[in-house]
Parts: structure tokens; C-alpha cells; sequence
RNA sequence: GCCCCCAUCGUCUAGUGGCCCAGGACAGCCGGUUCUCAGCCGGCGAACAGGGGUUCGACUCCCCUUGGGGGUACCA
């Protein structure tokens, strides 16, 4: 008995997106499950895009998720040529292997080709006269290594699609397996990786189902064993129904710009002028759909355009993260987009999956994915947790939000106000409805539809209420909800209007808007000179002479 | 173009030949509760892509069509 020994192999190019955080749970839950490992290596071949920030961003997400890894060291491939130079020396030796001098020009004009006739383009060993094999030395032309692969039909078994994978002979070709800058491609560097390290269960995305074939001819010749197999189906943004991307918050921030010049009548310069981007930068993105606003950037444009974080597609975990989800939520969510434990079980905790993970419980199908009812489980989750983990979660989502107005409240403060908001759906949306309790006043601005409606519409109906009850509160001695309510209910008999009509006042008054936790709360919460001093200004700001 | 994978309510799924005129969850709709947002309570509508087989019997097995997705790199 042998134990099971998963990996999670990302390359290191950004933020851990979902799919890949799906990849690696499936990964962990199953090394977990059996009682085996689950190792991380950091495919950073393609020297072009890796960097270290990115590994760094990366160990931070799977961190959060609590997806832990059992190296110690973490393998990276870029630090391991010399044994992939041994290796390929060798297969170079047992005439295995060849260079190949063709350029990407060369290579292109061959696929065009294929594709005109209607057939694929399939790659065999060339035989190079001694004229050009010299004429290439002479003009240092930089060769790539390929890999000669036997030709014969392959096959493996998978264990998600439950069945026979089948590669014809015909389609077999000599596949690079180290470029002309040195490093291994990564079909070498996988196979030579996990054959290495002892994997024994490869689950990876089914963009890697074909690959599968050059690893196993690979395996043959190196004589390496062969790993069990499970391909998982690839998670679909629900709006375009395409692999989910990255691009696809840029994507969302492009089309909001576009109803925006529309509906404001503005121009791509306004825009520019607005968010301090220079006009050409600007123009260049929105009218190249390829090209993407850095990080940097979104924030500046969505301010202007009016999209908050909260609108844009999460697809980066950090995303998740900022947007104040509780990663065994998470988890639990993402387990669900290929995995069902069986009948009507949903809900779990980490420790359940671990429990009930198994592989022949993974289906094929690619699943579109669905915030909603993300946000549903963490609704409930929310609901069911103690005060302990809520605080937690919250003092979490304010380390990933170092500018909320949240940050200075103690943790006797923020379970105040976590227990006004229960019904939390996500911390963010506690952070939006209360940090106004913890900003100084003059930050607070008063919202123009919610001033028009509550306060000035009607002859001022509101404006008066607020100046009525002033002096009310001003006369309660002993600042409870229970007393300021008393207060309150007292002048809704005299005058008969609604508690509407006068709490909503109030919420502008101290808020600045018309979402907050329960009034009376909060104002005990602000405590009697806040809340008068908001009262105070608002009615100063707002407040018409001809009142 | 070529190769491959997939196919149950709008979405995620349960269902492994009779337990299913198909179950759950989210979303939706209707009603109730409430000072806002949320939440909560009660109710409703909603699917086996189509066509052939196999079988006493198909959501379940096979084939075709259609639809969706992925790959087609000196990216992983």
C-alpha cells in the first residue's frame, strides 16, 4: 500500500485564480482524505511572465484557504536545470531526442499550411543536409531540443471522465522539450517534476487532457511510472460562458465604460482627465480588446465610471477575500463546481470534506459559476457562527482593506456592530452600512437621492421631523436603544407618522444614506453628543433658509 | 480547419435499468414579518436537448444529430 501523493504545480503569474484554487483544493482534499501528501511546486519555466511577487501573492491565497502544503521546501523549477539538462543530455546521447532549427516564421507558415488542407499539422524529425546544418551553426541560429515521439497509439485511463483516453499513432509528434532560452518546456518539466517527487494522482484542468499522451511517452522513455490520471472540467464564467479569466474583470470594467460615455454623453478625454490616466493609454485599451488596465489603473477608472469592487466578477481569490467571504466558504463552494458529496448534503465543513472526498464523485461537466449562491452559504455561514469567528473574519477582511474607516474600531466595537448586522451576507457589506459609526463627521457626505427623498421631499417632512426630535434626544438622560426608542415612539403617537417616516430621516442624518444597522443601536452606539452634532449638521447643511 | 471532452430545472447538482409523472440548494415569482439594507416565515412555478436502437422496462446502456466547452505554442 502505497501512499497517495498529490501536487499543486501553478506557474507563478499573478493572484491564484479560482479554477487554480479549485485545482489545488481537489489536490489537498485528497492527499487529506487518504492520509498521503500534498506538495506544491511553482512552474516558473517561462521566465517572461514569472515573478516573485507572484509566488509570494500565491503561497498568501492558498495560506488563507488553509490549503497547507507538506514540502518544506518549495520546489521551483527554474533552480532545478541541472538535472533537466542531465536528463535531456541523456536522451540526446541515446538518439531519443534532436535539435530542430526551425523559427516560429517557419513553424507558423507549416500550420497555416495544414489548416488550408484541412488536416492538423503534425510535427516528425527532418533530416538537415550538412549545408544547412552549417549554415545554421555559422548564423548562430539557437535550436530547440524535440523529443522523438515513438509513434504508436497511447492510452490511459482517466478517472473522472471514467474511461479510455485514446491518442491514434497518427497523431503523435516530436514535441519541444527545451526551448532555445535553455529552459524545459512544460511537458519535461512535468513529467521529470512529478516522476521526481513521487506523485502518484495527477488532477489537474482538461486544458491538459491531450497533453497527457506526451507525458506518458515521455514516462516510457525516462522510465518513470505512471501517475493515475484525473482531468477536472474547467469552471465557466456564467456571462460569456468561456473558461473563466482574468480578463474577465477587465472585461466588465470596459463595458461599464462604454454605457458611461453613452448614458453621461462623455468622451474617452473626460474620461482621462477624470482619473488622471494619460488619453492615449486610455484609447489604446478601449479600443483594443486584448489589452487589460493594470492594477493600478481599474481603481482610478471604476471611481469615475461608478463601479465599485463589489461589481466586478471575483476571480482572483484575493478578490474573494477583499469582497469579505470566509474562505471555508469558499472551499466548501468551490468543492461543490465538479464534487458532491451525494444526495442532498451541501453545507460542510472542511473537515466533512475531508471525510467524504472521493475521486469517482467528480463529475465531467463544466459547471458555469454562480456567486449568488456563493454568497447564500456565506449568508448562512455568517448565521451559524460564533461571535469568535465572526470577529475574525471581519478583522481578516479589514487586513485586506487597510483603507475602511473599520480598521480603528476595537474588537469590542466591531462585535457591537457585527451583532447589530446579523443577516450579514458579507463583511463587506457590514463594512459598507457601518463604518460610518466610526468616521469623524466631517467625512460623512449626504447622498443626494436619499437627502431629495427623505429629507426634502413633501414640504420637508423629514427636515422637520429632525428638528422636532433634536431636542428630544437631547432631554434623554440615560442613552439606551431602549430609551431612545422611548423617546422616539412618544413623538411618532403625538404627530401619527410612521416609524418610516422618522427613523429614515434620522439614518441620513447620521449615515449620510438609507442603509444602516437598526437605528436605535446605532445612534447608542454613536453615543449622544455624535449623534446630536450629526443631527446638528445636517440640518446646517441641508436645512433651506426659507424653512 | 483538425483533434478531444461534455450534455437532468435559469444555475450548481442528486439520481449508477424498475424506488422518479425525477429530489435538494441558489436564483425567480406570490404572500407575511420588519425603522433601511439584509434576514426570517409560508407558498408556487421550473429540467431528463432531439432522433434512433438494446431491454419486459430507460434519466440511467449503445449509435447518430444538435448544442456547449477545451486543445491545436519554444504558455502553462
Amino acid at each position: 500500500m502505497s501512499t497517495v501523493v498529490t501536487r499543486f504545480a501553478p506557474s507563478p503569474t499573478g493572484y491564484l485564480h479560482v479554477g487554480g484554487a479549485r485545482t489545488a483544493l481537489f489536490n489537498w482534499l485528497l492527499a487529506r482524505h487518504t492520509g498521503g501528501k500534498f506538495l506544491l511546486r511553482i512552474e516558473d519555466t517561462d521566465l517572461a511572465r514569472s515573478t516573485e511577487d507572484a509566488v509570494d501573492q500565491l503561497l498568501e491565497d492558498l495560506r488563507w484557504l488553509g490549503l497547507q502544503w507538506d514540502n518544506s521546501e518549495l520546489v521551483y523549477q527554474s533552480k532545478r536545470l541541472d538535472l533537466y539538462n542531465r536528463i535531456i543530455g541523456d536522451l540526446l546521447a541515446k538518439g531519443l531526442a534532436y535539435e530542430a532549427w526551425e523559427t516560429n516564421e517557419e513553424l507558423d507558415a507549416l500550420r497555416k499550411q495544414a489548416e488550408k488542407a484541412k488536416r492538423a499539422f503534425i510535427y516528425r524529425k527532418r533530416t538537415y543536409t550538412e549545408d544547412e546544418l552549417k549554415k545554421f551553426r555559422d548564423e548562430n541560429r539557437p535550436s530547440v531540443v524535440r523529443f522523438i515521439m515513438p509513434v504508436k497509439d497511447y492510452r490511459f485511463h482517466d478517472v473522472v471522465l471514467g474511461k479510455e483516453i485514446v491518442q491514434p499513432a497518427p497523431e503523435c509528434q516530436d514535441f519541444v522539450i527545451r526551448k532555445t532560452d535553455g529552459m524545459p518546456t512544460y511537458h519535461f518539466g512535468v513529467v521529470v517534476d512529478d516522476a521526481e517527487m513521487g506523485i502518484t494522482h495527477v488532477l489537474r484542468g482538461l486544458e491538459h487532457l491531450k497533453n497527457t499522451f506526451n507525458h506518458i511517452a515521455l514516462q516510457e522513455a525516462l522510465g518513470y511510472a505512471r501517475p493515475i490520471y484525473a482531468h477536472l472540467s474547467v469552471m465557466l464564467n456564467p456571462e460569456t460562458g468561456e473558461k473563466l479569466s482574468k480578463r474577465d474583470r477587465d472585461r466588465r470594467i470596459r463595458k461599464r465604460v462604454h454605457e458611461w460615455m453613452k448614458s453621461a454623453k462623455k468622451t474617452i478625454t473626460d474620461l482621462a482627465t477624470a482619473c488622471g490616466i494619460a488619453p492615449d493609454r486610455l484609447t489604446d485599451w478601449i479600443t483594443t480588446d486584448t489589452r487589460q488596465l493594470d492594477l493600478a489603473e481599474q481603481p482610478l477608472v471604476m471611481k469615475i465610471v461608478g463601479l465599485t469592487e463589489a461589481d466586478l466578477p471575483e476571480i482572483m481569490i484575493h478578490d474573494f477575500r477583499k469582497n469579505g467571504y470566509f474562505p471555508e466558504v469558499l472551499n466548501n463552494f468551490l468543492a461543490l463546481q465538479g464534487w458532491s458529496p451525494g444526495g442532498d448534503l451541501e453545507q460542510m465543513s472542511m473537515a466533512k470534506m475531508v471525510e467524504l472526498f472521493s475521486l469517482d464523485r467528480i463529475n465531467a461537466s463544466n459547471p458555469k459559476f454562480n456567486r449568488e449562491k456563493l454568497q447564500s452559504f456565506n449568508t448562512e455561514h455568517a448565521a451559524s457562527a460564533g461571535p469568535d469567528r465572526l470577529l475574525s473574519g471581519m478583522r481578516d477582511y479589514l487586513a485586506a482593506n487597510p483603507d475602511s474607516p473599520l480598521n480603528i474600531a476595537t474588537d469590542e466595537q466591531l462585535l457591537k456592530i457585527l451583532d447589530m448586522k446579523k443577516g450579514l451576507r458579507t463583511f463587506r457589506q457590514v463594512d459598507e452600512s457601518s463604518s460610518f459609526l466610526l468616521m469623524p463627521d466631517d467625512k460623512i457626505t449626504y447622498a443626494p437621492d436619499a437627502v431629495e427623498k427623505v429629507l426634502k421631499k413633501n414640504d420637508a417632512q423629514g427636515l422637520c421631523a429632525l428638528r422636532d426630535l433634536r431636542p428630544l434626544l437631547a432631554n434623554v438622560t440615560d442613552w439606551t436603544s431602549a430609551n431612545i426608542e422611548h423617546a422616539i415612539t412618544a413623538y411618532i403617537e403625538q404627530t401619527k407618522l410612521g416609524l418610516g417616516k422618522v427613523a429614515q430621516p434620522i439614518r441620513v442624518a447620521v449615515s449620510g444614506g438609507t442603509i444602516s444597522p437598526p437605528i436605535f443601536d446605532s445612534l447608542q452606539f454613536m453615543g449622544k453628543d455624535a449623534t446630536l452634532a450629526r443631527i446638528d449638521r445636517c440640518i446646517a447643511k441641508v436645512g433651506t433658509p426659507e424653512m
